[in-house]
DNA sequence: CATGGGATTGACT
DNA sequence: GTCAATCCCATGC
């Protein structure tokens, strides 16, 4: 992945990688579930300007945001646009591709249940072992790593949907699936 | 320093 | 469908 991959529309961002791959040590899988973030909007922890907490998602792109959700759930972003905007891409769901074993184990569940690894935001951080020490992290070359679409994934058919989970700006839709998946995190809604 | 709110998940009715 | 677990951090006194 090149650096001006990130610095562009958040939007953008997260339609383009879906398909892509996320790698952490020995385990891998492919984004099949994204959602925009940018500090425009309220559902974004940007909005509020920047503090100690948001500093990350306002740095250079290209860099990963993660943060502490419920206070339990690590959660995975891609750092987008120029630096001083503050905006990501969130990362829902992966189909799972190396490590299942690794993966499995850490999640507690049955290896052979691979929808149950990577089908949340909270579930793929805990399947790859990422953590709060990640934030920050250069995401072309760091521990946790995002590299470009190949094979079957080289040309998805990505969905639009509107975000989950929110309770602000919930009209915007800005989450993107790979079209017909069963790694989503939740089927994507009818058309209104 | 005390309080309250989550970009979630899994267990349960 | 409902609900609690659990903790970082922003805010306010």
């Amino acid at each position: 992945m090149r650096p001006a991959f990130y610095a562009r529309p958040v939007v953008e961002v997260a339609q383009a990688l879906v398909g892509c791959v996320v790698t952490h040590g020995e385990c891998s899988g492919v984004i099949v579930e994204t959602e925009a973030y940018h500090d425009s909007e309220p559902a974004c922890h940007a909005f509020i300007g920047l503090t100690p907490r948001t500093a990350t998602l306002f740095g250079p792109p290209g860099r990963a945001y993660v943060y502490l959700s419920y206070g339990m759930h690590s959660l995975l972003n891609a750092v987008c646009e120029p630096e001083g905007v503050g905006a990501a891409v969130l990362i829902r769901a992966l189909e799972p591709l190396d490590g299942i074993e690794l993966m499995a184990s850490r999640r507690g569940v049955d290896p052979d249940r691979s929808r149950a690894l990577c089908s949340g935001p909270g579930k793929l951080t805990q399947a790859l072992g990422v953590t709060l020490a990640a934030n920050g992290g250069d995401l072309l070359g760091g521990p946790v790593a995002i590299s470009r679409r190949t094979g079957r994934f080289s040309d998805p058919v990505v969905q639009r949907d509107r975000r989950i989970g929110i309770t602000k700006a919930t009209e915007l839709p800005w989450r993107f699936c790979l079209s017909g998946s069963p790694y989503l995190s939740a089927p994507v809604r009818a058309r209104p």
